[in-house]
DNA sequence: GTTAGCAGCGTTTTT
DNA sequence: CGCTGCTAAC
C-alpha cells in the first residue's frame, strides 16, 4: 500500500465535490447539535480546543467534525489523522463516522490509537530508529523481564530496587520526550545512582533485540521527525486535518509529536476535561490541556457545558465537589433534564453491610414504586476506587443470585498460557526472537534450566548471534548434552519447519497456527496439569486460534495482540456491572453506586503520601468522574469499619463527602452513626464548609467503642462463624455433576467450578453463578435437609 | 532441575 | 486474607 496516494490530488476539485449553502437543508451530520457543538463542528481552521463536560455530546461533536470535513471535501478519509487512547475508542469513531456519511468512508488509515498510528509510521521508517520493519512490541511483561536481567547483570539488589520501579522510572522519562541524552541531570541518578545508565543500556538491548516497548512507539517517531525533516514535512503536508480525543490524557510525548504534526496546516483540534484528568500517574501531563492556548498560539477554546446526561441534583454534587480543585479551567454544566432524587449517601457499621444494603437497593430498584420507575440490573453499575473493593460486593452478589458481571481483572492476552502460545508464533516467524526463545525454550518443560540458559546467553554474546543460533551452534558441539540437547534441537527442527509454511503461505494459516500449537506440546502441558485452573487455560488456548479467524494470517494476529491488550468482551451475560472508577470512564448508568468512600481508601491512601495535593485534586477528579456517570439515581456509601487484608480497620467518611454541597443530598444513615457531612471536611479543608452539620462523631470514644465492638462481632460473632462452618460442611471440592443445595435457589447441579465460585444450573431458577461456600452438597439419592 | 512451602505484600490501566 | 515469587529442600 501506498501510504501517500493521493497526496497532491485536492480533494475539493473532485466531481462530487459539495459546498454546502445556505439554502441546502441541513446534512444529516449537523442536525441535532446544540450552537456550541455546532460551532466545534465548523470551526476548521486553526488550532481549537473543545472543553467538554461530562456528558456534553464530546464524542457525537468529534465525528460531526469529522463527517463534515469529509461531506464537504475539504480532505480525503486519508488525510485526516484522528486519535484516540484506546481501540474501543477509535472502533467508536470509525463507526460514527462512517454512519453519519453513509457508508461512504472507504476507511481512515490514519483513525486509531496514538500508538497503532506511530507503530505504522515507525514501520516504515524503522531504518532510521536503527530497526527493522518487522520489529517487535514488549508489552509490560516484557519490558519487566528484560530490565530484571539488566539489574542482576549489573548487580543491584533487586529487592531495593525492583525491575517494576525501574520500568516506571523509565516509562516516566519516555513520557516526558526523554531520550537517554535528554534525561535531565537532577533525575540521572535515580534508581540508586544508576537509572540512566541502565536506560540507556536498556534501549540498546531492545535496538539489538530489534523491539520496541510502549513509550518508544511514540518517543521513536518525535525523534525521527526532529531528526529527519524530509519525513516530518511529508506527514505535516499529508495531514490536513488533525483530531485528538480525551486530550487530558495526553503526556509530554504525545503533544509533541502532535505539535510537529500540526505545524504546517495549524487544523489541530483537542477535545477533552481536565476535570477528568485521572491518570497522571501513568504520565499524562494535565498541563497540555491547561496550556493549549500558548501552545498553540491563535486558537479557539469552545465550551461544550450542556449536559444531556445527568439530573440537575447529580450534575450539583458532582460540580461542588470539583469546584474545590484549584487550577482549572473551569466550566459550568448545566442540565434541562428534571431535578431527580438526591444523591443518597449513607453509612453503615462494617464493609459487610454496605455490600449487603447495595445489593438490597439493586433488587428494591427493580420494582416500581409510585416515585420512580423501575430499573433492569444491567442499568446498574458500581463503581469502587479499588478492585480489593471487588471482592465483598462480588461475594454478596453471587450469594443472593443477582446477575452481575465485572469489567477488568486479568486479560485475555495477558494469561500466562496465551502469552506462551504467542511467544511460540513469535518465535515460528523468525528464529532470531531472542524474547520469545527465552520465553518458550523450557515451557513445556524440555530439561533446559538456569545453567543452559546461562551458557546460551554468554555463546550468543561471544559470536553476536541469537540466543537460537548459539544453542543449535553448543548443542552441534556437544557443549549441552542430555535430556536438554534432545529438547533443543527438536524445538528448533519444528522451528524450521514452522518458519518454512509461513513463508510460503501455501495452507491456510489458521492450519499453520493449530499445529504450531499443537506442536509446541502447550496443550498437553496443561491437559496433563491438575490445577483447577488447567481446564480454563485449555480453552483459552483453543480460543486464541479461534481468533486467528479474524486475521490475514499470522503475523496479522501477532500485531493486533501487540496493540490490543484491552480485554475480549467474554460474556454477553447482563446484570449490574461492577468495575473501578478508571475503567468507567466514558461510560453511563441510570443507577449508580459509589461505595468505599472513606479516608485511605478513597482518596487513597497512598494518593496523598506520594502526590500530596496534586494527588488528592486528583483523587477529586476520580469522585467527579464517579458521580457524573449517573443519569438518575446516584448513591455514594462508606463503612465505620472494615475488614482489610486480613485485618480490622476502623475508617473515617472520606472527605469528599463533606465536600458534597449538602443541598443535592439526602443522608440515609442510620442514626447513631450518622457523622453529618462536613465534619471531616472542617478539619482537612481550608475551604469553608457547611457547620451545621458538623460533628465528631467518628473520634468520640463512644464511636470508638461501637467500632470496636463492630470489628470484634465481625471477627468472632455470627457472620464469621457461620461462614466458616459452611466451609467446612463442604470441604470435599464440588466438581462438575456434584447435586448442591443453596439457600435461595434450592436444589441444582455444578456445571463448573473455580477457586471460590460454582456455576450451577438450578433446577427451578436457572444457570447461576454462586459462592461454594453458600451451597451444601446433597447425596445424588435425593435432598437432604 | 523441579517443586513445595513460606515470606512479603497489598491503587488506579492502556498501549 | 489470598496471591505472587523466591528460597530451600528433594
Amino acid at each position: 500500500m501506498n501510504l501517500f496516494e493521493n497526496e497532491n490530488a485536492d480533494p475539493s476539485s473532485s466531481s462530487e465535490n459539495r459546498i454546502i449553502s445556505a439554502e441546502e437543508p441541513l446534512p444529516r451530520y449537523l442536525e441535532g447539535l446544540n450552537p456550541p457543538q455546532r460551532e466545534a463542528v465548523e470551526t476548521l481552521d486553526g488550532p481549537v480546543l473543545i472543553l467538554a463536560g461530562a456528558g456534553t455530546g464530546k464524542t457525537k461533536a468529534l465525528t460531526s467534525r469529522m463527517a463534515h470535513i469529509l461531506q464537504t471535501r475539504r480532505a480525503w478519509p486519508s488525510q485526516i489523522l484522528a486519535v484516540t487512547f484506546t481501540n474501543k475508542a477509535a472502533q467508536e469513531m470509525r463507526d460514527r463516522v462512517s454512519q453519519m456519511v453513509g457508508g461512504r468512508v472507504e476507511g481512515m488509515p490514519w483513525l486509531g490509537t496514538f500508538h497503532s498510528i506511530c507503530a505504522k509510521i515507525l514501520r516504515y521508517h524503522a531504518e532510521l530508529a536503527g530497526l527493522n520493519a518487522n520489529f517487535t512490541i514488549l508489552d509490560r511483561d516484557d519490558q519487566e523481564r528484560l530490565l530484571k536481567q539488566l539489574i542482576s547483570a549489573a548487580n543491584i539488589d533487586e529487592k531495593k530496587f525492583p525491575a517494576k520501579s525501574l520500568a516506571a522510572t523509565i516509562n516516566r522519562w519516555k513520557d516526558q520526550g526523554w531520550l537517554p541524552e535528554d534525561v535531565p541531570k537532577r533525575w540521572r541518578g535515580e534508581f540508586n545512582g544508576r537509572g540512566l545508565a541502565l536506560y540507556e543500556e536498556y534501549q540498546e538491548r531492545l535496538t539489538s533485540f530489534n523491539a520496541a516497548d510502549f513509550g518508544d512507539l511514540i518517543l521513536r517517531v518525535v525523534d525521527i521527525f526532529r531528526r529527519q525533516h524530509d519525513v516530518l514535512a511529508r506527514y505535516q503536508h499529508r495531514f490536513r486535518y488533525i483530531l485528538v480525543d480525551e486530550y487530558q490524557d495526553t503526556n509530554v510525548a504525545q503533544y509533541l509529536w502532535l505539535r510537529l504534526l500540526a505545524q504546517a496546516h495549524r487544523n489541530v483540534c483537542c477535545v477533552g476535561d481536565d476535570d477528568q484528568s485521572i491518570y497522571a500517574w501513568r504520565g499524562a501531563d494535565v498541563n497540555n490541556i491547561l496550556q493549549f492556548e500558548s501552545n498553540f498560539p491563535g486558537s479557539k477554546v469552545i465550551r461544550l457545558e450542556q449536559n444531556y446526561r445527568s439530573t440537575t441534583h447529580i450534575l450539583g454534587a458532582a460540580s461542588g465537589l470539583i469546584d474545590r480543585n484549584v487550577g482549572r479551567l473551569g466550566k459550568t454544566l448545566w442540565t434541562d433534564k428534571a431535578q431527580g432524587e438526591k444523591v443518597r449517601l449513607i453509612g453503615h457499621w462494617e464493609g459487610q453491610d454496605e455490600a449487603r444494603w447495595i445489593c438490597s437497593e439493586a433488587e428494591n430498584l427493580t420494582r416500581e414504586t409510585g416515585m420512580r420507575r423501575s430499573y433492569e440490573y444491567d442499568e446498574m453499575a458500581i463503581l469502587v476506587r479499588a478492585s480489593f473493593q471487588m471482592r465483598e460486593i462480588e461475594d454478596r452478589l453471587m450469594a443472593i443470585g443477582l446477575p452481575y458481571r465485572v469489567v477488568g481483572g486479568p486479560r485475555f492476552y495477558e494469561r500466562r498460557e496465551v502469552r506462551d502460545a504467542i511467544a511460540y508464533f513469535r518465535f515460528a516467524v523468525s528464529s532470531q526472537n531472542d524474547l520469545a526463545f527465552e520465553r518458550i525454550i523450557n515451557v513445556p518443560k524440555r530439561g533446559v534450566g538456569e545453567a543452559t540458559l546461562q551458557r546460551i546467553h554468554l555463546e550468543a554474546r561471544d559470536r553476536r548471534v541469537s540466543l537460537s543460533e548459539a544453542a543449535s551452534q553448543l548443542c552441534r558441539e556437544s557443549k549441552i548434552t542430555g535430556k536438554a540437547a534432545v529438547g533443543i534441537r527438536k524445538l528448533l527442527g519444528r522451528q524450521a519447519v514452522w518458519a518454512g509454511m509461513i513463508r510460503d503461505g501455501g495452507r491456510a494459516h489458521i492450519e499453520v497456527a493449530g499445529q504450531i500449537l499443537e506442536e509446541s506440546g502447550l496443550p498437553e502441558m496443561w491437559t496433563n496439569t491438575k490445577t483447577p485452573d488447567a481446564p480454563a487455560r485449555l480453552e483459552n488456548l483453543k480460543e486464541l486460534v479461534k481468533a486467528l479467524e479474524e486475521f490475514e494470517n499470522i503475523q496479522g494476529l501477532l500485531e493486533h495482540v501487540a496493540l490490543n491488550f484491552e480485554n475480549v468482551q467474554r460474556s454477553q451475560e447482563q446484570g449490574i456491572l461492577l468495575l473501578t472508577l478508571h475503567s468507567a470512564k466514558g461510560l453511563e448508568f441510570p443507577v449508580v453506586f459509589l461505595p468505599g468512600w472513606e479516608e485511605g481508601v478513597f482518596p487513597s491512601q497512598r494518593a496523598l503520601e506520594e502526590e500530596g495535593d496534586p494527588g488528592l485534586e486528583e483523587e477529586r477528579r476520580l469522585a467527579y468522574v464517579g458521580i457524573t456517570r449517573s443519569m438518575e439515581i446516584c448513591s455514594v456509601s462508606f463503612a465505620s469499619a472494615r475488614f482489610v487484608f486480613g485485618r480490622w480497620r476502623t475508617q473515617d467518611p472520606s472527605r469528599f463527602i463533606g465536600e458534597l454541597p449538602v443541598k443535592h443530598i439526602e443522608d440515609m444513615t442510620p442514626p447513631g452513626l450518622s457523622p453529618g457531612f462536613g465534619f471531616q471536611a472542617a478539619r482537612s479543608s481550608q475551604l469553608p464548609v457547611d457547620r451545621s452539620f458538623d460533628s465528631d462523631v467518628y473520634s468520640s470514644p463512644g464511636f470508638q467503642r461501637m467500632a470496636r465492638r463492630v470489628a470484634e462481632r465481625g471477627r468472632f460473632g455470627t457472620a464469621g462463624f457461620s461462614r466458616r462452618r459452611l466451609e467446612s460442611s463442604s470441604s470435599a471440592k464440588l466438581e462438575a455433576g456434584d447435586r448442591v443445595f443453596h439457600q435461595k435457589f434450592g436444589y441444582g447441579t455444578v456445571k463448573s467450578s473455580s477457586a471460590s465460585s460454582l456455576s450451577v444450573a438450578f433446577d427451578k431458577s436457572g444457570d447461576k453463578k454462586v459462592l461454594a461456600s453458600y451451597v451444601e452438597r446433597v447425596d445424588n439419592d435425593g435432598p437432604v435437609a
